[in-house]
DNA sequence: AAATAATTTTAGACAAAACTAAAAATAATT
DNA sequence: AATTATTTTTAGTTTTGTCTAAAATTATTT
């Protein structure tokens, strides 16, 4: 698999956890930054090697093979991000764009040491599962904070944008994987949020709340 | 720079150090392991971006950005061999295939941190110099174990050919960096010597002798 | 149901990096 | 010094992954 079938394989994969049917040409094409064409002809190549399944105009879907080999990347994506926060004291808002090269070296036996070296962490910096060398991850009961009602207590388990601008909000807010968070109030007119915080009041806004996964404690 | 580029900058780094001269074509073709016609394409590009100089059947020789491009790419190699020898457990015949992915990716921060990660190693696993942030090595005074004279005690500190079978070769008699070695016996027919090492003789071919790197202690 | 809009595919072109085969330049021999 | 051999370069293709522009298909609206 070369390094652009790798990024087209991803890039389904993560579109069909969010819509499970056929992945439509313009969606790959956003995500990849190319043209709906160039998705058409890199998608028969991935046919071809029965990597997706394609019929035309109806859109993709990944076969058992494509599902592991998204998997599989997905977990050298993960697994690098570890080691870039944990080993080399990177900020998670820095690791996403160093992660997407890494994710491409090929060795399983590296991925499996580094897994290893790791102590085989089930999330990454972000609180997104983490494949084991099978392809089995945990799956979070997660919600959006936007979706919890009025004095809830809960915690923070990870963000549904990682943007590094949001993530560089959460941490100005010292908001990380773990905070403990209370909803005091909720506006009724923007849906903005009055949360207690380490004993600290604070609002947020509704876009930060629905970008935000936690759960109820 | 693209990979490609990378790799002939770092084997023109590497054939400079043994002859000073303008690179020739077909050496640079053996290395890469492609053809004197594609050597003399890359060639153009890499002068173009002034990498190399480069006349019309004279061969190449790095220019100054040329050469430190080249010093960091080897950084890069080396620092990784490190981490996967010393953190991940890998043996020294393993790691050069990997190293050879992971030089080319693209982050002076990651290198630097994990440099530092690594305690800011000043050698490799196969005793070769690692380049500072600023392309500046240690040099090692060493000589080839065949080169040594009777009776002489050494210290091992780097290999010449590391190809896997020569490593495992060592490996298999237990010689690795800093094994002290004491020479008995020379034959004249064949050069092959018989040595001292941890209490034990053994013999050695005049190839596997040729191709070690030792200090006398 | 027809017309319009949006999406997807095809056809043809291009850049990067490789190749083969032939031509040009340099090196080695007699 | 002339001939032969070797090396290097040029010219023309190929493959991978991209693109634009036009054609085909599907979806939406009136």
């Amino acid at each position: 698999m070369t390094y652009s079938e790798e990024n087209y394989i991803k890039v389904i994969y993560h579109l069909s956890l969010v819509s499970p049917k056929g992945i439509n040409t313009n969606a790959i094409a956003g995500m990849i930054e190319s043209k709906a064409s160039s998705v058409t002809d890199m998608v028969k190549k991935l046919a071809e090697k029965e990597l997706v399944d394609y019929q035309k105009y109806q859109g993709v879907t990944l076969t058992l093979k494509g599902l592991h080999a998204a998997k599989m990347i997905v977990r050298k994506h993960r697994l690098w991000e570890v080691f870039l926060v944990e080993k080399l004291d990177f900020t998670w808002d820095e690791v996403h764009d160093l992660a997407e090269e890494l994710e491409h070296i090929k060795s399983e036996k590296l991925i499996n040491r580094l897994d290893e070296f790791l102590g085989f962490p089930k999330e990454d910096p972000h609180g997104d599962p983490i494949p084991d060398r099978y392809g089995q991850m945990i799956k979070v009961e997660k919600q959006l904070l936007s979706e919890i009602s009025l004095n809830k207590k809960v915690m923070c388990l990870g963000v549904k944008d990682s943007s590094p601008s949001f993530l560089q909000y959460l941490d100005k807010h010292q908001i990380s994987l773990g905070s403990e968070i209370e909803i005091l109030n909720k506006e009724a007119f923007d849906m903005s949020l009055t949360i207690e915080m380490n004993g600290k009041k604070i609002l947020i806004s509704n876009k930060i709340a629905s970008n935000l996964f936690v759960k109820v404690v």
